[in-house]
DNA sequence: GATGAATGAGGGTTCATTCAT
DNA sequence: TATGAATGAACCCTCATTCAT
């Protein structure tokens, strides 16, 4: 109550109140736990950095997460759960395939790799076989959902003719595989040989789909 | 098992000599290695656990390796090293490239995906980016030459005209993608959704080089 | 329960006003760290726990005891202090020795045994080497009054030949002992062995005073 | 087998070999921690302090005991285990009644008060009702057994008219509460007021079994 | 060479205590 | 006065590495 005093009505710039601070606590070390995740690994971050980095004490950390483990599951959960929506949007809407393809190579170019959800898909790559519930809930929540409403819109394609390969309806993962190997190739090999990511996923569009101008 | 890995074909019943048996000992120790490191990563693996499943003691893997993370190395180095050449290789055989793909198609599954080579490119995906310098020797000795082996090829296609799209010259991730998206999603998901791998990369290949006889 | 206390007998529905509110707050800490302590012993136990148990916030416990250590020093002032002049009055009552010991039994069974004092005197058992001041507290406000309550009354008694047993006036811990084994008894082995602690005592004081008639 | 070699057959003095030494160390790190837990209860006790005054490092400990757990109870195992035959021994001998309570007098004295044995009793006394398994094997391996030996023999005693209080034998913790009071007060109010052990029990074995020449 | 007991730095987690609201 | 989020020191336990045998 006491603080609702210091909220003002008039001014957009009203000094944030204590469960805003809280959140903005929360959301200070899921970020710098994502970062301190992808650049070590789960098992070797130091929660004792994921403190330092969110500008918090250690113990703080545990008001918001039961442990480390919590902290990493809700890391992707927090990030990748809003953006499923966004995908299976895009797959529904009631565009030619070609521009549907492009749509989601720029959708991948900007809301993947431009973000740290690239580092969540990687740390999910890396650290998922040790965390099987991690797993489920990626697949539950994230693929089945994404790879469901590519399937219809494939299947809706075979029926009319704008795609012939039979395969691609049972397997999405080859509209996938190029985005996989892009995030894992940059993490790896880009100071050897860059990659062009938007150019290797506009690439296997054209194979997939046929020649459609670029986006 | 371990003592008699040497034997002469010769003299049946010769005892392995001194160096033998620690040659031996240095491939139980890799095997048993590669296979803690698969199942926990790199920095969860335990030392100990590694040499009670090589059957020798603690003290013994820092005689043949300097320290962990050389082990880590040296797994990659010695199952990886040796097979880049039979893959060159096929590359550079004079057959049909729909011929040529479903080798490469066979390969993959029978002596990547069918053998602990899948795990060490899973491992390598998943700790590279810690290991630079073994991202390096990969990218050195294993990828550049495999890919330039595989654009060679490809630009010999290109020019003959057994392939129209330029991109896969200057993108043979496209050929290794599918391999790569599949050494995950069997880590990760299998068992919410069992991918047949052979099917997928071969869908690919038909993609890529039109339509084949089954290999 | 809580706030309702302190509730005048007058008027039945007057509001606690702050002073009052405050003591039963500082009450209901008291109970809710003996349980605490008593359950985990006061190292283990929580003031986290004491707090959600007593109904309050953690920091309103520091409004109303130093630290840790002296909420558990006031717990064993505030149960034990008022309890000593009960036990006073009975060894100065003027009645025969026989019956006395029959009394005790039953103060000790009903006031200590039936009540957390029970606990208490466990805690000052177990807890008590690691507090000095205390185990000075206990022996000055309560012990030494007990113990000189009693050896008064058996000087009387060896005077009057009552008793016969020097040894008695020497060390009135033997009339105390079996109710100390019994508390210890109860709180370790009692799943396995049941222990009736009124015969117990009875016993004790059947042999030190001859055989009286059941309470 | 070198070791060996530094074994003389001759000298009585030979250096200690590699067993010896891991036993003198598990010995030193027990003792260690009985005195660490004695000063300070098992929660506040520190694994830190124990390694320094049994001078081993931190690590050592685990080699010997899966955690602090397993050390407290080991420490109440080695000691009190082989002490139980002792007492039995006692209890079955064929020696008058009151000869045999001088002798259960001075074997407390010397091999409990006098001995690492008090402070276990303080501790299973103060500890055990956090430790259910060790109260269990204490009252299994221990207490039913000193019991069982004291029972039969009190029952002969009744039988032969040597005790005339039949609830002696089916309250032996009569003979044992002076012990057990004595251990809790000298821990907790020696400073204030002495005891004289070997007296207190004397008196208490002099009432139940009538007076008897000191031992 | 081979062993495995010993080391001790390091990190996840807990919890008494503080303090802004 | 009451709150409970935040703090950070403390502590158990792990495990890579060493070294006496």
């Amino acid at each position: 109550m006491k603080p609702a005093a210091k909220r003002s009505l008039k001014t957009e710039k009203r000094l944030p109140n204590r469960e805003e601070k809280s959140a903005a606590r929360r959301e200070a070390i899921l970020a710098a736990a994502l970062d301190e995740f992808s650049a070590r690994g789960f098992a070797a971050a130091r929660l004792d950095d994921v403190a330092k980095r969110a500008g918090v004490a250690k113990g703080t950390i545990y008001l918001h997460f039961r442990d480390k483990e919590a902290l990493f599951q809700e890391i992707v959960r927090s990030l990748m759960g809003p953006f499923v929506g966004t995908v299976e949007h895009a797959f529904n809407a009631d565009i030619p395939l070609r521009t549907l393809a492009n749509q989601v190579v720029e959708l991948f170019v900007r809301e993947v790799f431009g973000t740290r959800r690239k580092d969540i898909i990687r740390l999910m790559m890396t650290e998922g076989p040790r965390f099987p519930k991690l797993a489920e809930f990626y697949y539950r929540e994230v693929l089945s959902r994404v790879f469901n409403a590519a399937r219809k819109r494939l299947q809706r394609a075979l029926d009319t003719g704008e795609i012939s390969h039979k395969a691609l309806v049972r397997y999405p993962q080859l509209i996938a595989a190029p985005g996989i190997t892009a995030i894992i190739w940059t993490g790896l090999f880009d100071r050897f040989e860059p990659l062009n990511v938007r150019e290797l996923l506009q690439a296997q569009m054209n194979i997939l789909f046929g020649e459609g101008r670029a986006s």
